[in-house]
DNA sequence: TTGTGTGCAAAAGCTTTGCATGTTG
DNA sequence: CAACATGCAAAGCTTTTGCACACAA
């Protein structure tokens, strides 16, 4: 699926979740998916707001927060806790589901799949008698040459 | 190994790794420590602070962040971010390695052990040339039942 | 028209910092 | 006695909230 395929598709999911919600397809809401879904990377409310007010675009922090909130609950964005503090995002609707190895020196971010987690999950969902949602896995470290990850990432897309 | 005695040797390392880093021994940093081990739970900064005052010990808040962090650094300590904000932390030397279970509604933590865990981390840290130094694994999701989990403790506690 | 959503600013909550004082090595 | 650690309070940073106004349904 290309982006903008996925891009279409999400705000369609979003536009029905709102209604079935009972909750008003604002412009301020899909200018926000919209910038979402134009995004590679990870990002965080604060960037999302500055770069808004750099397109002259009125919106303010709590429509940030509230939307990002919005997208996080009907899964079209997932949300991170990398740090201590500020949460991260990223869109998640047609695109792999993955975890992420994050770097501890240089902060950088890179992602990978594995299936055992999915093994785990339906395991100890067994044991504890649990319904799980979603899961969060981390790995921490650091490369072990000079941060630069361009093998490596060769590598996961061809696994892809 | 019994608590007192995970306490014990948790106290010498720490006595060490002050000595090594060229840090003081001070009874702040050690009271903070003997208060951690013998806590089975989880807890926060807050809690910690709360308790050491409700102790009328003259411990700030700045001593018990500063001391966690020490204690963080040498692995004495595990910090957790299960929900947006407060950090959770918990004693880590002399138990047993797990990963949490959160339960969305009662906000109740499982621990629960899974050795795929670890071939995760040995494959991505070999596929990425990373030095991996730990994670974080969090499954969320809600009890079936009524936010009892006696059955599923039972359980884990006969695997170990 | 009606009530939800928005912008703005202020508040809240967790963590860190600055400074004077105390204490370790 | 010279640094380093502490206590206290204030500041910092991310996120949430209150309120008046705007606008979607």
């Amino acid at each position: 699926m290309s982006r903008e395929e996925a891009t279409e598709k999400a705000r369609d999911l979003f536009a029905m979740y709102l209604e079935a919600n009972k909750l008003r397809r604002t412009p301020e809401r899909f200018v926000i998916l919209e910038e979402i879904y134009k995004r590679k990377d990870h990002f965080d409310a604060e960037e999302l707001y500055i770069h808004m007010k750099n397109q002259e675009m009125n919106i303010s922090k709590a429509t940030v927060y509230n939307t990002l909130e919005l997208l996080v609950s009907c899964d079209l964005v997932k949300r991170h806790q990398f740090g201590k503090t500020q949460a991260q995002y990223e869109k998640a609707y047609g695109f792999k589901q993955h975890d992420h190895l994050i770097c501890v020196e240089c902060r950088k971010v890179l992602e990978f799949c594995d299936p055992r987690i999915q093994q785990i999950k339906s395991m100890v969902s067994g044991m504890f008698d649990f319904e799980i949602n979603h899961h969060s896995l981390n790995l921490y470290g650091q490369c072990k040459g000079n941060c630069e990850h361009k093998a490596a990432q060769a590598k996961t897309e061809s696994l892809a």
